[in-house]
This record gives structure tokens, sequence and C-alpha cells, in this order.
DNA sequence: CTCGACATGGGACCCAAGGCCAATTTCCGC
DNA sequence: GCGGAAATTGGCCTTGGGTCCCATGTCGAG
């Protein structure tokens, strides 16, 4: 349906694995990026593309656990579905609890990896519009002048302007000004949607 | 240390692994309940009482995935740690899933299960925490007047108490009692930490 | 040196918020 | 029906927030 189609990497080093799997979801609307290990996958991946990764745990060099975690520490971490022949429990515990979307074992009905990709879809989706979310707001901050920050952190915290005046040793009338330039950088008319904007950016 | 040491919900119908069990924890310094089945658990358990729960996979009866269903469905959940000698590894994803602490097999090392005993009672904490935070929060909600509720929620989408009394079709200084008595029972002095209170409650 | 960004403020003015005092109406429970 | 809580509104005054115009001073880039 959207224009760019996501992408699945597969990475796997059973060549057959990765041939019937191209095709299965291939066949189901995905652009498929096949890749036989992690140096491989590493190499030809973008962040930037919406997609999902479907890894093996046994692979050639860095092995599945360790790749996740590399793909956790970029931004806005690529989902992760596992897919192994000979897998157990303490490492399905573990890739979940590092947040893969689920973890599945060869052989595995179409069906159930079709859904754990959907799964993965969603998520990788959420997460790009939160990215997305905060890099505005980042760019935002930007634009703020260091007092305007300073301003905007005692606006937060709900002091008058008396009062940050006093702290920043400036007159009020001084503060209003920062404080208005602020809220006019920030793009928003009331102390309410500034609070929701900054806890939002600060949150999750 | 804490003047109510926490306790551990033993839940395992091996006779044998619930004695050692209680013995190893009771020396650890917890207090141990154990239970032969998910009922007798569920008719033992005190919700306000701190601690977690270890579970077997297979009980008589109702097993521990369904016993973790039940026991998410109460408030603050009861961190829950499974530890089972026959577990695959779909039962292990869908309880790591279902919020589960973690998933052990037996035997099992003692430091292990300690570990994540520990990091279970630090998740519980949180939790009460967090939940005594929110009834604090619907209590001073329960106190206000249903025209004070409708104005706590136009303060803070950030709405003027101009726009509020066209809204309710009331004068504006009708809106500014109302919301001078709001902000008065919701103990805040500031629109920002109103939001802040308000956003935290609805939001975790 | 000049220009622009930043910080700083004074004065005037307007609107918003809130406190104080007082009042009416409505509806509920005893 | 009476007491009381809730909702409603008025007037009056203070404080707070926000805007406009204007002015000064610093500092770094060009």
């Amino acid at each position: 349906m959207p224009p760019v189609p996501p992408t699945v990497y597969l990475v796997d080093d059973d060549k057959g694995i990765l041939v019937a799997l191209s095709r299965l979801l291939g066949s189901a609307g995905y652009s498929v990026e096949p890749c036989a290990s992690a140096e491989e996958f590493l190499a030809c991946h973008d962040p930037d593309v919406p997609g999902c990764a479907v890894l093996d745990l046994q692979l050639p060099g860095m092995d599945g656990l360790g790749l996740q975690g590399s793909l956790a520490g970029e931004a806005p971490g690529r989902p992760v579905i596992f897919l192994t022949g000979r897998g157990d429990i303490p490492a399905s515990v573990k890739a979940i609890k590092a947040g893969a979307v689920d973890f599945l074992t060869k052989p595995v009905e179409a069906s159930t990896l079709l859904a754990a990709i959907s799964a993965a879809l969603v998520h990788d989706l959420q997460a790009r519009q939160g990215a997305s979310q905060r890099r505005a707001m980042t760019e935002r901050l930007a634009n703020l002048t260091p007092r305007e920050r300073e301003v905007l952190g005692q606006v937060v915290a709900g002091r008058r302007n008396k009062q940050i005046a006093a702290d920043l040793g400036i007159a009020e009338k001084t503060t209003k000004v920062h404080r208005g330039r602020m809220m006019e950088k920030m793009g928003v008319q009331s102390v309410a949607d500034l609070v929701r904007l900054v806890t939002v950016h600060n949150g999750p």
C-alpha cells in the first residue's frame, strides 16, 4: 500500500532458507534484503528505510544476539525477529528482554512469520513517528538562545516570571521578553502545551 | 532491612522443590509462601504484601501461564518469575512478553534465582510506588465536583477561562471559581504542575 | 568597522488569573 | 421543609502574563 514498501532484512547463513523466505516475503509484498552474515547485513542496512530484521541466532562472526545489540544502539531501533533452528530458552529470554518482537523456531509456519513481521512493522512505524517528533523537538530546542532555554526550564517547572527573574538575576521585564520569544519559537500558545511538549520529549 | 520483609510466593507441584527453595529463600531473608497449585496460591495470595511469585509452568489445574494472566489482571501486577523443568521456547517467549521478569529452567543456580528475585522485587517496589501515586491522584479527582473536573480537563488542554466559559455556557467568573477550587483541591500552584500531575497519572 | 544575534530593560497598555465579599438557585438527604 | 453542598454570578481590586515601541550594550562574523 505505501509508495515505499517496507523492507525485511533476512540474515541467515543457510542459503536455502534465504531463498525460500525471500520468495515467501516477496510474494507478500515486502521488499527483501537477504544477507548471509551480520557483517553483510550491517553493510547493506539503511536505518532510514522502514522495515524489520529477521535474524538467525547462529551466524558466522557476530551472532544474532550480538547483532541485536548493535542494532539497539541505533535510533530508531530496527525491530528484530529471531528465527532459529537450535535456540534455547535462555537465548529466547535474553532476546525478548532485549526488545525482540518475537522469537520463532524453524520450521516456522508462514502465517506465524508473517504475523510477527506485521507486528514488527507496526513497532517500526510507531518508533519512527516517535523519533520524528523527538527530532522536531530537538530542532526547536536548538533554535533557542541559552537564556531562552533557561527560561523554558523554569516555566515548565511552574515558576513565576518574578521568581525566574530573581533566579537569573535580571529584571522581570527581561524574563517576559525571553519567555515570549521562547513560546514563539516552540510554537505553543499555553504553558500546558509547553509542558506536554517537553515531557513527551524527555519521557519515552 | 525493611520492617516487613518481602514475601516470595512459591508455586510448584513438586514438594521437594518447594521445601528446598523455601529453605534457600528463607535463609536469604525472605518470607516464603509455598503453594502446590495455582488455586492454593490464589487463596493465600495477598496483593498488598510486597514481594514476587516464582511459578512452575506445569501445575495441576490452572497452569503457570494462566496464573500469570490472572495475576496481570490485578493491580499492581505481582511480578512473576517462571522456574520450570520442561519449558519450551514458545512458552518462554509468551511468558516474557506477558511481563514475566525472568524465565528460568531447573535445575537453577541459587545465585541466578536470587538475582531474578531481587530484580522482581525492584519491579514490585516501583509498581507499588506508581500505584500509590495513581491512587492518591484518583482520590483527589474524586473530591472534585463534576464542574471542577470539566474545568480541569480544559485547563490541562491549555484553554483560557473565557473559552472554557463559552464551552460550558457559563460566565467567565464562574469558571474562575471552579478553576480556583480545582487547583486548591489538586494541591498545585501552577498550570505546569497540574499538567504534569495529570499526564503522569494517565500515562503509564 | 559594521552588521546581526543576544541580552538587557523602561514605559505604556491590555487581557488573564485569582482573591475577597456577597448573593441566588437547585437539588439531595434527613 | 430545612440544612447543606454545588453551581452560578456580580463587583472590586491585585497580581501576573503578554505585547508594542524603543533603547542600550556586548560580542563575534564578515
